[in-house]
DNA sequence: AATAGCTATATTGTCGACAAAATGAGGTAA
DNA sequence: TTACCTCATTTTGTCGACAATATAGCTATT
């Protein structure tokens, strides 16, 4: 499959984004139960697409199966925030060192455009909400990584989950701007070649986003 | 899933099981097309069963799928070890730097009975040759971290295809040895809680191991 | 002879039905 | 009341058949 632009080309395909973006976006609720039968006749195709879409969603660590038992979506916990962040900070940042030696001047001026565009976002005191794929800033640097295992990993393993945090949790408040300026100058190392900088801008940045989300997961559970 | 001893319990886990078998082994060799049909009369199960079998093999990365066309066994080539290690550096990396905190007294004692058990090995002149679960070094390690995604994308991810490179390049000559003994040093620096200095010596043995697979990768090639 | 288009064949994608296993309700015995 | 067993129901696992797509071989035309 193309990493870049994702394809639906088979209905099991279409029903895998359907549901991802579902779980995600929180309209199916954290910890619910996935049934076959009744997601089969939700979205009119066979079990077995629904089966294969279920299978797809287990891999990108938004879903748990159990034979002979089920799905059930995962439920978000402060340990699961602590250990997925733990990871991301690891490949995030080997991927912002990877991108300042392998992106292009292109993509880095497009990069650097994108940036610009998100600044009239938080400046019209918006969310700064970040959608999914080539508009997001993480998204750009994962594959201007140019590792395809690393970008396997990121995007078809936790990317989704990540979003999942993320966007369930809310992000407002002064984190919003404070991200920004974190967003930006990540730009600056990788524009500036410097591949250490990179890197090193890019875990502290993850791990205050982390830290932000663990306070949130904290509060709501109150 | 039960990470550490993963069990058959569904048919399409023992296709599963015995399909990454042979193809990590080499019995099907690497970059040939997998046919359903015939996977299916081999081990006398359905499609479906294959289907999903085949699904988990992509997961893995042991194998690539394209919609309508079909399923092929990876290729093992110099660009994909190289991408493929640095990934798995940053990962166990961070698992023997987790991992020295983490394991427990008992667990570091296992950990240095199972070398010594190896060196008989080695003395004997054999090949110091892995095998998968839990005898290998490297996955008790993995395990010993206690983060759960790492667990996962290691085990459930790159895991056997590193063991594919490993099993089909071979290993031996004075690499064998030297391996032994940056494996203990690994172990020296976990049972000292010395985090730090275990992330460096497992990145730097893994390094190590990347270059000899390199080399023998080029040689073959001619 | 080379290429384009067509047809027959083979392979993957999807479906509905049946088999096997888990769940839950109801009843019985301690 | 509680624990355990039984049986009906529900849910997942597996299967064979059909539909849709790709592949390969053949023919015709330039």
């Amino acid at each position: 499959m193309n990493l870049v632009t994702e394809q639906a080309v088979t209905s099991s395909d279409k029903t895998f984004f359907h549901l991802r973006k579902d779980i995600v976006d929180g309209n199916i609720r954290a910890g619910s139960k996935l049934s076959e039968t009744e997601l089969a006749n939700r979205y009119a195709v066979s079990r077995a697409v629904v089966r294969e879409a279920i299978n797809r969603l287990v891999t990108c660590h938004l879903v748990e199966r159990k034979a002979n038992i089920g799905a059930r979506i995962v439920a978000l916990s402060p340990a699961g925030l602590v250990s997925l962040y733990q990871v991301r900070e690891s490949l995030e940042g080997m991927a912002a060192r990877l991108a300042a030696t392998n992106m292009t001047d292109k993509e880095i001026a497009d990069l650097n455009a994108l940036l610009d565009s998100h600044l009239q976002t938080v400046k019209s005191g918006e969310t700064y909400y970040q959608e999914a794929g080539d508009v997001d800033f993480h998204y750009r640097i994962i594959l201007g990584s140019k590792n395809d295992h690393l970008i396997s990993m990121l995007v078809e393993g936790i990317y989704h989950l990540i979003r999942m945090y993320r966007v369930q949790l809310g992000m407002a408040g002064p984190r919003v701007t404070t991200a920004f300026d974190e967003h930006k100058s990540i730009v600056q190392a990788i524009s500036n070649r410097d591949a250490e900088l990179a890197e090193m801008l890019m875990r502290r940045h993850i791990l205050y986003t982390r830290n932000s989300l663990e306070k949130k997961l904290l509060e709501d559970a109150c």
